[in-house]
DNA sequence: GTGAAAGCGCTAACAA
DNA sequence: TTGTTAGCGCTTTCAC
């Protein structure tokens, strides 16, 4: 890859010199101890430890080498064998920020899928700053990681493709735009279709939409979708009940809604374009003194945790986390061992949630 | 739903390809590379790029060497560096769950103090399976971590001592009983002092203590500290009023506080071991028709996320999570670059937050 | 079926 | 000041 930094950077990894490290460090067993005491070369001991190569050696000598092995609890050092096989059984993950409480049950996904595996997960957090991005994922890269986990956000991303040419990647939690990458994230046709079902069976028919940011990429996504659906139901999209967040927070979506209700108090339910959104819109209708669900039903998207515990209780379109998670684990995995393999992409279907947030529209009937 | 999509990519059909792995790595810049077109040896390369050794090559040759790397965008192959050095740049880390809510901040914290070092985390959930953790531990240490931040909840730690003279170990969010162990963790007993104060201060004198686990570090730790401040107030500590959670979950704060309740409804006011644990006792009061605050004031401790969005907002003792984990990180970082060093544990400042959870006591004079 | 030897990319003792 | 050499622990031809 090309990166071109005119920027005086450290090459060394290291950072500026200091201390020695600590040299009172325990005493591997190695390979070679291993070899030593089973009274082989080191190499038929490799040979005798891995079950690829195992049926080269003789059985009892394979029995001897693992018996030695198990007696000095050894383990093969992958730093070693990672030099020596170009391959780290690591993945590197860049995501906007683990603290939003999106990507912690994502992340556990993904790592409980490595672990099975033998790989292990190191995170990077951008904070959406992309020179920040950039030199994370240089690091990542300079790390050797076998393969990388996207979890930007941002819409545009020029970097991607040559990105992809780099290092096998799959993205998480985010719509492409141009590029047939191998992606795992929720169904949000069907996520938002069943908000949209939701509201429209409890009789709501001026259905508005805060949605995400326009530069995040579910924001636009889930956006065409509540058009699509919308449509398909035969209701009206009034231009003024679409709004969007600036980014997909909680202050954000305070604002974006502040400026619905600036615009037209004219509607009865919100179709947040995700749960921190959904808060912002507790939020600003409070202000505006309106409640929430008897004035305005709202539907929270992610479905992230405590939920329930919101006043009120949100009801939201939950996206299976924790299988992204698991799903982007063996994607990647299958994209690094199987680098001629097809990309394959897996679209998880979500679950509305239904709480107290939303509930028919005053004077209609329930259907 | 879930489809399946081909890419451009060709699969080519070299016949037996017993390969797992991806051989089609990019070609990753070399010091070899650099040294030759810098036309010096690998050595001096090496030794000009290096701060710690720089002064040993003349000048120009540096500027040259220094010049070569930054047009090739070099990067020291830290896995090469590492198995040189005996040093990975890596910390390890094990936790129970990521996905609870205190310890994304705290994660955030070590990664961002870690990170300006130059060095990289790598997470262990145990899910408090202890068999699991051992093999976690062994995997960490097998990847050559070159220190561990354990945030293991469990009180009683038998192999601690054995992972101390193992490897540079800092604990976090736990307390010892010993304190000879490199800690960083708030202030518990300020904090506990905290929020008893404010109850008293609003007129609370029968005040109930649902705590943590007794098993959890942390949880007979606030236990003392609760009996500590209520003797220091003059408060009488009715055994009646003092009751554990099995762990500090959500339901198990629930079914801690219901069995209070079945005890005695002879109280105004109840301390949490944690905040998870306070949305139990939420939910016990709940069903037993007493409401928050009017009936009881609750505190909560840690101070997660979304403690303003509950129902109600809930009073609790904030824990500077990002900021332990900052802590936390420079001294697994001193620890292992400095292994002479007296051990050093850290008490960082509790802030009471204080919401609509708790109130003053019913016909009481707030002071 | 097993060992000898080379080498992954890097650093460091020792020479020159 | 620079190059030569050795070696971190492992895998993998290539001989035997």
């Amino acid at each position: 890859m090309s990166f071109v930094d005119t920027s005086e950077r450290s090459v060394d990894s290291k950072g500026d010199s200091r201390v020695a490290p600590s040299r009172v460090r325990r005493t591997q067993v190695t390979l070679h101890d291993v070899a030593k005491l089973a009274e082989v070369d080191t190499s038929t001991a490799s040979r005798a430890l891995r079950s690829s190569t195992r049926h080269l050696v003789r059985p009892d000598t394979v029995a001897r080498v693992v018996a030695v092995a198990a007696e000095l609890n050894y383990r093969v050092n992958p730093v070693a064998k990672g030099l020596k096989e170009q391959r780290t059984m690591t993945i590197g993950m860049i995501l906007p920020d683990l603290a939003n409480p999106l990507f912690p049950p994502i992340v556990r996904g993904i790592e409980d899928g490595l672990r099975k595996k033998g790989y292990v997960l190191i995170l990077a957090n951008t904070d959406r700053d992309s020179a920040l991005e950039k030199e994370l994922l240089d690091v990542l890269l300079s790390r050797q990681i076998d393969g990388l986990i996207l979890a930007t956000a941002e819409l545009d991303y020029p970097q991607l493709e040559e990105i992809m040419e780099t290092v096998p990647t799959i993205l998480v939690n985010r719509a492409t735009k141009d590029f047939l990458v191998p992606t795992v994230s929720s169904d949000d046709y069907q996520g938002i279709g069943q908000a949209v079902q939701h509201l429209y069976d409890l009789g709501h028919r001026r259905i508005a939409h805060v949605g995400g940011s326009e530069k995040a990429s579910t924001g636009t996504l889930r956006y065409q979708h509540y058009l699509s659906w919308m449509h398909r139901l035969g209701l009206e999209v009034d231009p003024d009940l679409v709004v969007f967040a600036d980014w997909v927070t909680q202050d954000f979506g305070e604002k974006a809604c502040s400026q619905l209700l600036a615009k037209t108090h004219d509607f009865t339910a919100i179709i947040a374009g995700s749960d921190l959104v959904a808060l912002g819109c507790y939020a600003a209708l409070r202000k505006h003194n309106l409640s929430v669900p008897e004035d305005v039903s709202v539907v929270g998207y992610n479905g992230i945790i405590f939920c329930n515990e919101f006043s009120p209780p949100l009801t939201s379109v939950h996206v299976p986390k924790y299988d992204i998670g698991l799903s982007a684990a063996s994607l990647i995995i299958e994209a690094i061992e199987n680098p001629g393999a097809p990309a394959v992409s897996v679209l998880l279907p979500t679950t509305l949630q239904v709480r107290s947030s939303t509930k028919s529209v005053a004077g209609a009937q329930k259907i």
